[in-house]
DNA sequence: TTCAATTCCGTGTGCGAACACACAAAATTT
DNA sequence: AAATTTTGTGTGTTCGCACACGGAATTGAA
């Protein structure tokens, strides 16, 4: 019923004209000091709150922002990221946002350096990427730092910096909830292995916070219940040497069963399982990419934790718009959910990808 | 790079006045059949697409939405419609959109119809509601058929209306999840039993959905591995009856070790098991309210499926608003992701209640 | 032939806010 | 005290679109 408060009634209720108004608000300065206070306390009064429609109309110009991001065509966990910011962007276009997206070489962080140069001689108002590099990236927040340019990041979470927003997954209680997981299926006096396929382990720090949230998990459980073992596998592309290795570690862990693969390269585990035991293993994993569905469908996978990607593309993009066009401030912490995946609830997370559209 | 596209640009492109355009695009009629033509061949052409901004900021008109909900403060389900019902009312009221809630009595049928009668003098543009009482709901629907109204329906599926759109859960695939949850807990031999605590759940469609996919996922995975139970408990604030009632039933299946309760009132199932046996029996049911959140934290419970209340009222209020302003058409079935919740990630799901916000 | 009813189309105004510009009064400088 | 700058305020235009209004062209009936 009571209708909007535009501009003019603040400017008609203090007895000045609506620029006197528009400076307070946007502090433009040269407004006398009482004149300020009065419309500030008519704002209050009347509960005016900015028509983001008309607001963005008048602004009338494109404020650009640059996305950097892994070429989609490379893995398919980062097209669905490249979906959701290409969602976002187009909700939030006509609001005068042009996103700008930068692809890079996932395994090559010169070319991520390069892409970083590039985009910042655009003087974009903002930036968003994942933080994968971690020495490029830290100097691309220097950049950022230096020029002022507001940067969100997604995926991976850097410390020590002062960052716009960080948004993707707590990696630490992804671990907890992993063990969590397996444990519900596993009985008493058998064994789990947490295994890393990746290269480099040791220095990526998010595999390491998902190992530490997993130990911990089966500690505050009770020791004896369960036996813990850790493993990691780096050369992941030699499908024979994976299995050599799990071979041996099944002979040597004969009550092994049940394994948690810290990322996404769990159906290479589940591809060199096959043929080498029967022995029944409960398997958990990462991420919702074409060859993990086909072992969840068939029951070789039993849960896949979804990293929601999608939403980090677009959630990073509306970052970035509630910040410079809302002028609303944002948590500088977000935490995705970590949905539990299962054969029976896939679908609605892929559809999800799909078609979600947030609003505003 | 590209500029946006105006009707006046089409206008030029054509020869014609931006009126002519504009009949054209609502289309008002009164435009000479080649004119028409050339003009969607210059919209096709251009790639023109309508300013959203500007379209809402000029129609200058409200219209008005009737959301009739039950009143959140009798149940904290309800709370969370609520809750998406007034955060997408926000998100849209610039672009015109007035949305009435009006509240009814979860447990009066005749309260809900005065109700319904009581919005509908006020004509509104779109009504959003949920089945409940299947009965007078039938004949909102009628009556909404008849005056031309379009109306979303959320949480409860109703078959057979001509509905704008639904927004709820797959019950028969919940029941399969909630059998595949306990599945993977659960040892050969060992007995499951599925617990309607609620009246008349014989005329309570979605209840007897969940038994089927309950018992269907058993029935595919093999008869002989887990055996199936199925009761019903009526007087569910009765804590005496239920205690005595869970007694007989621990008591004639002696390999009893999970039990799948098909609403949220398992946290009363919880209750009544305290105290009478230590046997370890693993259970599921469904939604986030306080009482089952304790027992979540406290092991008790071994997993929730989120009904998504929240997503249920924000989507109804969207597709509302897709359809009327946006003119986009929206998916006549929505179904909402079945979140599995666990006591390891229960607070994303939470916070997303209340932080959460969708943008266009 | 004349006049009214259509049909077709252009013009003008306003939505709410942003910002450029104009110009007064006050505060400085010379 | 005059000249200049600074400060404070109002006015006008614009964004892209919707819609009211009214003019011109066309048609049909008297």
């Amino acid at each position: 019923m009571k209708k909007r408060v535009r501009i003019k009634d603040i400017a008609d209720r203090v007895g000045v004209s609506t620029g006197t108004v528009d400076r307070v608000l946007h502090n433009r300065g040269n407004v006398a000091a009482d004149v300020k206070a009065k419309v500030l306390k008519a704002v209050e009064e009347l509960g005016y709150e900015r028509n983001h429609l008309a607001s963005a109309l008048a602004y009338n110009r494109t404020i650009k922002v640059a996305v950097l991001l892994p070429n989609p065509k490379m893995d398919p966990y980062w097209t669905q990221t490249d979906n959701g910011v290409l969602k976002a962007a187009k909700s939030v276009q006509h609001y005068g946002l042009l996103i700008d997206i930068t692809y890079f070489d996932l395994f090559d962080s010169n070319g991520f350096l390069d892409c970083a140069k590039k985009i910042l001689k655009d003087k974009p108002a903002a930036v968003l990427f994942p933080p994968i590099f971690v020495k490029e990236a830290k100097w691309l927040i220097q950049e950022c730092d230096k020029l002022n340019i507001p940067y969100t990041m997604i995926n991976t979470k850097l410390n020590e910096t002062n960052y716009l927003c960080y948004i993707g997954q707590d990696s630490y209680q992804s671990g907890i909830l992993g063990a969590r997981l397996l444990n519900f299926g596993l009985n008493q006096g058998e064994t789990v292995c947490i295994l890393n396929v990746d290269y480099s382990t040791k220095a990526a720090h998010h595999l390491l916070e998902k190992e530490r949230g997993f130990k911990d998990y089966f500690i505050q459980q009770g020791k004896n219940k369960i036996n813990i073992l850790r493993a990691d596998f780096e050369s992941f592309n030699d499908n024979e040497l994976l299995k050599v290795f799990l071979t041996n570690l099944l002979k040597n862990n004969p009550n092994l069963h049940g394994i948690f693969v810290t990322n996404s390269r769990v159906y290479k585990v589940v591809d060199a399982l096959e043929g080498i035991t029967n022995r029944s293993i409960k398997i958990v994993g990462f991420d919702l990419v074409d060859a993990n569905l086909r072992y969840l469908q068939e029951n070789k996978i039993d849960f896949l934790i979804n990293q929601n990607p999608h939403d980090q593309g677009h959630l990073g993009v509306m970052s970035i718009f509630k910040t410079l066009i809302l002028k609303e401030t944002v948590e500088q912490i977000q935490y995705l959910p970590l949905d539990i995946v299962v054969k029976e609830n896939v679908k609605y997370y892929l559809k999800k990808q799909k078609q979600q559209e947030l609003v505003l």
